[in-house]
DNA sequence: GTAATAGTGTCTCTTAGACAATATGCC
DNA sequence: GGCATATTGTCTAAGAGACACTATTAC
């Protein structure tokens, strides 16, 4: 090991993910340098690591939380490590690696910000586990484990709140639910097991209103027993 | 982002395990060089990213294989990337990345090489999730890491297959499970689950003689549906 | 026969799925 | 009242736990 041998270079890439118009969104960046100029992919860039410099970062996380911030101007929410991409093939131009996470944020917190290196940045729209637009480097393989991972996730966690606004019915939580995971819930079983599980709290006297009955709101219950939401994994009914 | 930025060092450490006298073991070796020399640590090294060196590693999985061969002589039984570590204070010299694996084998597959660049190596025991020595560099909270995800998986896949020999009896695999879990399984319900999820084959005609009533003999049944063990996670009767 | 471990059968209990029934707002 | 959605209750079915039972070897 060591010091002396020449090293690849560390990127850190992101995927931002939120909830729009009930359908699951990433956000990308539209590169304005080579390699892949004008194409399209997850913001990230290298971590930095001089000391001397006007930008450091302590760890490896700090330098995820610093892009999450210069994209998207909010604080982190949910932040996740997936995993990480290194080889001498992802990058034309030499060895690197990617420290890759992932993030979640509720829709309104966000303002997405155009400008620094990045020529454009936009949401797009998540169909069959991709994004429509060839993307550079090997941002897409990225892009599909974290979907994995989401799903993977939300199956047996509380995870999906993150992706709602502060305050949510149950039915909204379960048409997340449903999105995601692709399948039908039973009502009763989705409100007796997020129950059971107690990821959720009552906020007392908060109603969502409209033509109908008005539905209780409900908020994030931080730090649950370990945050599993079921017991089982749900048998879904799918189709 | 890029290529003219100060890098950080980028390393492969890996927590290779295995299962020896009803224990729990992982290699580490001593290192012969400052910073914390004379400290054990996991196997690992820097990634070869010089296309014209003697070492070249491809990919950061090639470098784990790599390393896994160099320390156990073995080819590779079972290997997963854990998580990747980087900060400016983890090693007392530079930033530094690890990009940390952890891989089970069969005891027998294994032949610890000594020599290399590690003065020593050799199996250590563990006890409450640790190792009875102090680690260098932050290697304590990775082999706690590991530690975390090996229970964590086995939970709910058939994972600890890849800790026994070839061929073994069920109460073996049951045996195996109720260590890592910390827990009692009962044999009906073990079975039961087992022949369910498909995870292992019978070796017909093969069994292992004693002073009593022969076992059937099982291997592995490479690539069931998702590897998924337990269709529910275990009702566990702890205590 | 006994001892010891392998392997099976059966009953119960938990919990998710199905779906009916009730509640509460607006018009 | 009628409509729409929220919320609850009850029955059923799948699967795990408990535990007793049978099977097969060595002695």
């Amino acid at each position: 090991m060591s010091i002396n041998y020449k090293k690849p270079s560390v990127m850190v890439d992101i995927a931002i993910f939120t909830l729009h118009e009930k359908t699951l969104k990433v956000l990308l960046v539209k590169r304005g340098i080579p390699p892949f100029q004008d194409h399209w992919a997850l913001p990230g860039g290298g971590v930095r690591v001089d000391q001397e410099a006007s930008i450091f970062d302590k760890t490896l996380e700090d330098a995820a939380k610093r892009e999450l911030l210069e994209e998207t101007g909010a604080k982190t929410h949910y932040l996740e490590q997936l995993r990480t991409y290194g080889s001498d093939s992802r990058d034309p131009r030499e060895w690197t690696v990617s420290v890759a996470y992932f993030a979640l944020l509720p829709y309104a917190a966000i303002q997405v910000q155009s400008g620094s290196d990045a020529a454009d940045a936009r949401w797009w729209s998540i169909k069959d586990n991709r994004v429509p637009v060839q993307l550079a480097f090997d941002h897409q393989q990225i892009l599909h484990d974290a979907i994995q991972r989401l799903q993977a996730k939300v199956e047996y966690t509380a995870i999906a709140v993150h992706l709602l606004p502060n305050a949510f019915t149950l039915t909204e939580l379960q048409r997340t639910y449903e999105y995601l995971l692709e399948a039908k819930l039973d009502k009763s079983s989705f409100r007796r097991r997020v129950h059971n599980a107690g990821i959720v709290k009552i906020i007392p006297g908060q109603f969502r209103e409209g033509s109908n009955r008005p539905a209780q709101l409900y908020c994030f219950a931080k730090k649950t027993q370990k945050n599993v939401f079921f017991p089982r994994s749900a048998d879904r009914n799918l189709g």
